[in-house]
RNA sequence: GACCCGUUCGUCUAUCGGUUAGGACUCCAGAUUUUCAUUCUGGCAAGAAGGGUUCGAUUCCCUUACGGGUCGCCA
């Protein structure tokens, strides 16, 4: 069997993650059993559909990296695979309807007449379930075709996956209940019904279903925070599905080989902000220091277009790499590599000064100005000698360079900041902090 | 309200009737690193409740509670 899957969404809003799983399911799905995975944009809902919704959405699978074989773009042999422009189709199969005598006039729109009986679905993910027609109060005939002329959802969405071949409907849970009407329709037109999965939907941190508006909920603010699309593919594929065995840091190459729909679960889940965070570093930390600096040299153009990148950027990522779990981070982390006005940390400044090592500082900045050849081992040398000269183990000085030099607490490894800053710069700012220690206004 | 689906640490999850109920995120404590971090080790923390079935239930069945979904001429 040729595996066929597809993700159909319609642009009235930008892509969000329940979304972008349901593709990610249904690419993973399709890319697993080396079959095709469509991409049908339902945009017949002319009130709502925005062009801005259509690029977010287009923008959003492309940036996951879930490239469709059909769709937008992608010519098939299903097409087209703009749902408006399928109009003949859709009067095509409404009028088998009218010839079975299945649909009839209400108010002017017409309804698909269910056969009332117990029908039932045999889902991948949640099993049997059946749905009992014949009580019609729960079960109402429902609208196909409305009184302007135009199709309902139910029906276009079951004619376009049965022109388009599609062999495995894989939707969120919110469409359990519509699929026994699907299923009648099918029966009705006296074809094979797709196979279904229902997938259980993504659920806010408070355990509140995620729209919209909520947290992380939009897929664009990803990239802007500094997300790896890898990352979030592989967050978002956790969720509600198991590898079944311990491991979790997965590229889409792994996820494509081991992904089942056995394996889904049927409980919702709720978006883990922390835990997403951390698989974000987990990638960044797999990136070698030139991917790693390529990446974060781009998504720092995008997003501080005003702030040019020094030539030493690469020395300057590699040396933060494993400093955070969000590219967004770097800006921040980095200011006193960037630049000499960045911000002081007093809780470590304060720590610092008060340290034994403190009275030292200045001593080593004049032991900084006579190095010739700069290097940080050079500079660690200069940090021995006035270490032992004062009596003190040189891993005490440590502390309150580094925060002479940077401002803070934490950061790169020390070595990594002496090369960066060259001797110039680390000397006067040993100098600085030293000179402000004796200062009775230092901050 | 009716109809569906679901319920294991705070969160994501493993467990195909017999386990000291495992892993991960978060948090805490140690160790290592002459600095920061990484890393490593350890710790806190779970079967919603009540009935069955069974020699034995987290696992199978029922009830209740709770959570989610659906009840449109939206998709």
């Amino acid at each position: 069997m040729n595996v066929r899957t597809r993700f159909a969404p319609s642009p009235t809003g930008s892509l969000h993650v329940g979304g972008a799983r349901t593709a990610l399911f249904n690419w993973l799905f399709a890319r697993h059993h080396g079959g095709s995975y469509i991409l049908r944009v339902e945009d017949t809902d002319e009130v709502r559909n925005t062009p801005e919704a259509r690029a977010a959405i287009l923008d959003g699978l492309a940036w996951l990296g879930l490239d469709w074989d059909e769709g937008p773009d992608k010519p098939g042999d299903h097409g087209p695979y703009y749902q408006s422009e399928r109009r003949d189709i859709h009067d095509a199969w409404f009028q088998r309807l009218v010839d079975a005598g299945r649909v009839y006039r209400d108010d002017g729109a017409w309804r698909f007449r269910f056969e009332r009986k117990p029908v039932t679905m045999r889902d991948l993910v949640c099993g049997e379930v059946t749905i009992d027609y014949r009580d019609e109060s729960n079960t109402p005939d429902m609208v196909v075709r409305r009184s302007d002329g135009s199709y309902v959802f139910h029906f276009v969405n079951v004619v376009d996956d049965l022109e388009m071949g599609v062999t495995h409907v894989i939707r969120g849970e919110d469409h359990l209940m519509n699929t026994p009407k699907h299923l009648q329709l099918i029966e009705a037109f006296g074809v094979a019904p797709p196979v279904y999965a229902h997938i259980p939907l993504i659920l806010n941190p408070d355990g509140s279903k995620m729209s919209k508006r909520d947290a992380g909920a939009a897929l664009s603010e990803y990239p802007r925070r500094g997300f790896l699309p890898h990352a979030v593919v592989n967050f978002l594929a956790l969720l509600g599905w198991s590898p079944k065995d311990d491991s979790e840091i997965f590229a889409p190459g792994e996820l494509i080989e081991r992904f089942s729909l056995d394996a889904v679960n049927r409980a919702p889940a709720r978006f883990d902000h922390e835990k997403c965070a951390w698989m974000n570093q987990q990638h960044l930390l797999a990136l070698d220091p030139a991917e790693f600096a390529e990446t974060a040299a781009a998504h720092f153009a995008a997003n501080h277009p005003a702030t040019p990148l020094p030539a030493n950027f690469p020395a300057i990522a590699a040396a933060l790499q494993e400093k955070f779990r969000l590219l967004d981070e770097l800006p921040a982390a980095a200011d006193f590599l960037l630049g000499d006005d960045y911000p002081r940390d007093k809780a470590a400044t304060a720590k610092a000064a008060s340290s034994p090592a403190a009275p030292h500082l200045a001593a080593l900045a004049a032991k900084f100005d006579g190095i010739e050849s700069w290097s940080a081992q050079a500079a660690k040398d200069a940090l021995a000698g006035v270490a032992k000269a004062a009596g003190i183990k040189p891993g005490q000085m440590m502390f309150p360079l580094r925060v002479a030099l940077s401002g803070r607490g934490h950061g790169p490894d020390l070595s990594a900041i002496l090369d960066i800053l060259g001797r110039e710069r680390s000397a006067t700012r040993v100098r600085v902090f030293a000179d402000g220690l004796d200062s009775p206004i230092a901050e």
